[in-house]
DNA sequence: GCACACGCAGTAAACGTTTACAGGGCTGAT
DNA sequence: ATCAGCCCTGTAAACGTTTACTGCGTGTGC
């Protein structure tokens, strides 16, 4: 590990200035003789730039922060699989920052931004305060918020709408024939569970249900605890013809107890997922599930640092990803092709609504065929 | 975006020289009065360190890359979650390479170490080429090689052992009383194909059963292979009681065919993964898989390389983690509950791999809730 | 034969730090 | 009063590049 050779050793061993070993080095105009002189001499040496000093010249890293709660959690994970490929291909290498959800690490995240060791960032905040607020606008780079963020920000934004994806769902079962369509929920003091509960309520209406408190309950966003609240609601409302859940974790864990309570699934009753994670495909019944587009945000927000990152000053836009159910067998059972069509019209009516510029078909199969990966490796 | 301050702006407007400036930042011994008027104004200027100009005389990046084939994998993410975490305590940053399991790709990222813009390098390589090997003795950086590596070369070296991983399922099963044992696999000039199907054979052996071929099927390691290859094993040999799979899509495939086949799992088939992913516990019945150890491979492969990044020169060496069978419904039944007891501990100590430092119960607590994520975020 | 232009290469400054070294002012001892 | 010694601060070099500027030598046009 001997310190590797620079220009300075280059420009020695070949007899010439480092100004003009760097010339040949980015290909400006040299005498032919002279590139071959350097070019023998790199090549002995196995010469290899120092991306810092160059870095410290250009004052650009080509390197990208992307800074989330937790590298584990599929939604996360789905927005890092599309924003990786497409800095890739723009040069641009990735910094990873796991903030563990705490807050303090977020801004802290924001803060060493003014290092400038890296040319720009995607966060996805927890939530947004004040603070998040201060340093957003005191960012000596461009920054990209996946999530919610207070008109009037200078900073680009990309959002989901699980409201409108609530509604989707209820659509779908509404039209399966399904009348009482319980909810489970998580907390509705997180940002999640009160868009949700909003949803449901205004879907209902729109489809001329009756908001039925008992077809609600609270848990948390975890299979245990799904498991809890389905157990409660089923006591209470033993003919409830179709669950949604606020994520595909409570999801599965509905199947669980409806299995054991001796329910068929979708006959007895359907179940709908949020988020439509991995598992929502691996699970049995298949989950049908509302996509809110993790992916996609993911995609855009890069594309739009790139933007900025390329192009320079433009407005600060909002981008809202819509969301997408994707039906299986938890809904439609693998049996009623007749709903299955019906639901590919409207997935396909909804993707075309908010028509994003991005989302080209062999992209998504990709994303599809990528996200069974090869599991193991010895 | 308005250049930043640097050293040199404050010490103008403390009125004092950049290497007191300086001085002050890193806590040198100094005038209080000079603390204080180069802290008043690094303060008004809102005054951040720029981490380039510092790496390029520190020669330090503190930064640190991981390269593995493909992020979306479970297998790669499990161990980036290990990693993240160990650098981040130790105050390394994460750079992500994601290879696409192109070689060419991976040769590369073993070259711009010569760059210089990490401090070292955790790699899982596809397959280890000469190329490979060459770039590796004239590496630059410290180098933590996940996967097989050949005797003697100059890096740490962390393994799994999928053979003896599979000895452990065909015990498990055979103890279960069952004795036509299918095996499903993927291909085998790949790695893993190649080392579990060794492992097979010699784990028969070892319990007194035949090997039969009719019980092997070839495929790939992904899950609608996996049903492929169950049907044709099914169709030959009709009466086979017990399914190992060489991970787990595959194994979901498996309880596709069985369950479309009117087969019973665990009763008239017992089925065993590999891999132990998320999938497993999601799926219905709940897989019994073989883990190899993910998640311990990341975190040793971290603590490795820092201890050469702190520590310095010693002897490079060699880590093999052993597998671990976690059993679950598909093979022992939902009604076994000694055996969902046992799982459950388990799946506790796989949470806490190997003790690590910070597991007090609020911290795990946190963690799992992030781990399971509150999926979606608004 | 001279001026001018042009192609090429070398010198030096700059990017923003850290740090070895030197020097200035003060204290205290002689 | 002088000087050693100490504390503090400033000067300058260094990390490895890129690049503006300068200057040299050659060839061309008058």
């Amino acid at each position: 590990m001997a310190d590797g050779p620079t220009i300075t050793t280059i420009a020695e061993r070949a007899g010439v200035s480092i100004a003009s070993v760097s010339r040949v080095l980015n290909g400006l105009p040299t005498r032919q003789e002279t590139v071959r002189k350097v070019m023998a001499a790199a090549d002995e040496l196995g010469y290899v730039r120092n991306a810092v000093a160059r870095s410290l010249k250009s004052r650009r890293t080509h390197q990208v922060a992307f800074a989330m709660a937790d590298v584990g959690n599929p939604a996360y994970l789905a927005m890092l699989r599309q924003i990786q490929p497409v800095l890739k291909a723009a040069g641009y290498r990735l910094v990873l920052h796991s903030t563990d959800a705490v807050v303090a690490d977020e801004i802290d995240v924001l803060h060493s931004l003014g290092e400038r060791y890296v040319d720009g960032l995607i966060m996805v905040p927890l939530r947004v305060t004040e603070a998040h607020l201060e340093m957003l606008s005191a960012a000596r780079a461009p920054v990209v918020i996946i999530g919610q963020v207070p008109e009037g920000s200078r900073v680009d934004n990309v959002r989901a709408d699980s409201r409108t994806g609530v509604g989707l769902a209820i659509d779908h079962l509404h039209l399966l024939g399904r009348r009482r369509i319980g909810m489970i929920n998580g907390p509705l003091d997180t940002v999640p569970g009160a868009a949700r509960a909003a949803g449901y309520r205004q879907a209902l209406a729109d489809v001329g249900l009756p908001y039925d408190e008992d077809l609600v309950q609270i848990g948390d966003f975890y299979r245990a605890e799904g498991r809890h609240a389905v157990t409660e609601l089923l006591a209470r409302v033993p003919d409830v013809d179709a669950l949604l859940c606020a994520n595909d974790l409570i999801a599965l864990g509905a199947l669980d107890v409806l299995r054991a309570a001796g329910k068929r699934v979708p006959q007895d009753v359907a179940v709908v997922g949020m988020d439509d994670t991995d598992l929502a495909a691996a699970s049995w019944p298949s989950l049908t599930s509302v996509s809110l587009g993790s992916a996609e945000r993911g995609k855009v927000a890069a594309e739009l640092l790139l933007e900025r990152l390329q192009g320079g000053d433009r407005e600060p836009r909002l981008v809202t990803v819509p969301p997408r159910l994707v039906v299986r067998a938890s809904t439609a059972g693998e049996s009623a092709p007749a709903a299955r069509t019906a639901e590919d019209r409207k997935a396909k009516e909804n993707r075309d609504v908010a028509g994003s510029a991005t989302g080209s078909d062999v992209a998504e199969a990709l994303t599809e065929l990528d996200a069974q990966g090869k599991g193991s490796l010895e």
